[in-house]
DNA sequence: ATTCACGAAAATTTCGATATTTTTGTTTAA
DNA sequence: TTAAACAAAAATATCGAAATTTTCGTGAAT
């Protein structure tokens, strides 16, 4: 999450904007619960005017809905937009890793081990306990590290951009669908079969798994 | 322009917001013009917070650049950035074009046929008079919709979402890059390649098209 | 019993005033 | 002359109150 925090769009709200944002794609929100910045504004301290600012600007990436005149809320779960998602994301996240595999040298290599051993690690762990809410949050910031780093060489700061936003509408969608919590056991695996055809540079072989563990997902 | 004012998004600020975003992608500010809302205020009679309000959402989509405590301001004109636009703009458009051209019927070639035929219409007299404004008005709306005609039966409401806010960013950035019209003579036959691509259903010949097409735009 | 109309309550939107931060201009010291 | 310190002005951010719109509950008419 400390990455996410030096974006460019820092500003005042930062704390807010990001742990809000954090909230929302770890389904801490009911789908379709109201958002009321005059309720939310409890939570953090500031006035409803703040909050609405922020709640326009994560409708803007889709993470919550906005009616004019009704206010904001949580997407209702949809098994058709989840699909978009995915597919949308898979475009995307394969475009990426063909660029870093290209463009990526021994120093994203050592990245990419290194984030797959942390996610390894965790995922592991996470596997023999699944209740665990500690768990689970390292689960997800390894899990967006690993594909974070696939991408990273990619060369264009705007499809990293537009990577992380629908990386983020992807989760948001697959766990309020899904109902559970995002892991299965063939993730472990997958990753890795992503990770060596990363090292491999096989581009291929690479989108096809990235594709795979995808759809997998939901 | 009436179809965009139809988004889902729509809301009480929906004039202002469609305008103002509409004046952006048409170079009608100067690359990085400071933004007030104090002084933005006037031209539309609104208060400040309410163009705060709708600077912020349009720099969700980078259309406007934002930094905390220092206000908003036209981004600046960047090839870099601008090249990155076109490639992911490539890279969405050619995806949409394929699935349309896989989904769709009799229904969009005839659609398709309908809007290249404004579009070459526009062109021919665009051509011909170069400094009207009207006509470049025009022109913009046509282009526009060829090629969000080109991809509307791709079936992810997501993917058309994604491809209208590249689209703008890759206009405005080409606008400001370029310092000229965005209109080239080439574009004429350019577009007719793309269109005949497309009722011929040869995704293939369509993406190249459409990809040089881009390219050269610039 | 159902629908419609009306009014009260709640929620949302708008707004301008106040507080904070940044920028600009001036003076002073090195 | 340059640099630093300070003060004034401008710009930005924050906030809560007022205006508007929607929602909800009550009662009357069909």
């Amino acid at each position: 999450m400390e990455a996410r925090v030096l974006d460019k769009q820092a500003d005042g709200d930062v704390d807010i904007y990001w742990d809000f944002r954090r909230r929302l794609i770890s389904a801490h929100f009911e789908p379709g619960l109201k958002l009321k910045p005059e309720e939310l504004r409890l939570q953090y301290g500031c006035s409803a005017s703040q909050l609405r600012e922020i709640l326009f600007r994560l409708s803007c990436d889709g993470l919550v809905e906005f009616q004019d005149n009704k206010g904001f809320k949580v997407p209702l779960a949809s098994l058709e937009l989840c699909n978009e998602a995915v597919e949308h994301r898979i475009l995307i996240e394969c475009e990426g890793a063909r660029l870093s595999i290209e463009k990526g040298g021994l120093e994203w290599e050592a990245q990419m081990a290194a984030a797959h051993h942390k996610l390894a690690h965790v995922e592991n762990k996470f596997e023999a306990d699944q209740n665990s809410k500690e768990l689970f949050d390292m689960w997800c910031e390894c899990e967006w590290e690993f594909h974070e780093t696939l991408i990273s060489r990619c060369g264009s700061s705007l499809l990293i951009r537009k990577h992380r936003d629908i990386y983020d509408l992807h989760r948001m969608h697959m766990l309020a669908v899904s109902e559970g919590s995002g892991f299965r056991q063939d993730n472990i695996k997958e990753h890795l079969n992503i990770l060596n055809a990363a090292l491999d540079r096989d581009v291929e072989a690479c989108q096809k798994g990235l594709a795979n563990h995808l759809h997998k997902s939901g």
